[in-house]
DNA sequence: CGGCCGATCCACT
DNA sequence: GTGGATCGGCCGA
């Protein structure tokens, strides 16, 4: 499909940082559904299409690290100006990456939790060490970031240089192709952990 | 300091 | 469906 291909000159499509400066984030954890997130590493150019996210409303929300407008080490980033990565450790082994959103001293965040691998499949099986087949696709914040080799020395990285950047090809999808659930493991979050912050396209097969 | 636990994943049963 | 892996962050003593 058209969308597949990747024009390397034609930068044109990346997402400027005023996409991640607003201030909705669920707003923007929907939109890039159907985007293409692509990392540059070691030579190696790795990408897929945006599937599921997860929205982290600022200090108001229970499951955020920022709930109470707490402050650490960690979290520092997410308080600076929407467009950079925010990417912590998980259960001593995963490296979870977010998309920093909102103005800054505003801590929002979207979890990227699933992408369809697009661009340099072989590179994402070979660091995974497995095959990606049509079933297996990279589901999961914790493969996705394994995938695409982001840990947690990305926090900071910007996310409209050439390391970490996201391509709108013009995949639109309609509201009622996305689904909206609670977020995974989040039960900590008391009524929090029910807000449909998790968004999924619905049929993301007809994308392939 | 010590202890608990997590925005998870995989191998089992 | 269940449990182990694995370790930094966080909190309370």
């Amino acid at each position: 499909m058209e969308i597949i291909e990747r024009k390397y000159d034609n930068r044109n499509t990346k997402l400027p940082k005023s996409f991640y400066t607003r201030g909705q984030v669920t707003k923007i954890a929907k939109e890039l559904l159907g985007k293409l997130i692509f990392t540059f590493t070691n030579n190696e150019l790795t990408g897929g299409i945006i599937t599921e996210t997860e929205a982290y409303a600022g200090i108001s929300d229970k499951a955020s690290h920022a709930y109470n407008n707490r402050r650490t080490k960690r979290t520092e980033i997410m308080y600076s100006e929407g467009g950079v990565a925010y990417v912590y450790l998980c259960y001593g082994m995963h490296n979870l990456f977010n998309f920093v959103t909102n103005k800054k001293e505003k801590p929002d965040a979207v979890l990227l939790r699933a992408i369809i691998p697009i661009e340099g499949i072989e590179i994402m099986e070979a660091r995974m060490g497995r095959e990606i087949t049509i079933k297996g696709f990279t589901d999961g914040p914790g493969k996705v970031s394994k995938a695409l080799k982001i840990n947690v020395t990305d926090t900071g990285e910007s996310l409209t240089g050439n390391r970490i950047w996201v391509e709108d090809r013009g995949v639109n999808i309609k509201d009622d192709n996305i689904l909206k659930l609670p977020r995974i493991g989040v039960d900590y979050a008391e009524e929090d952990a029910l807000l449909p912050y998790r968004f999924v396209i619905a049929d993301e097969k007809k994308l392939l």
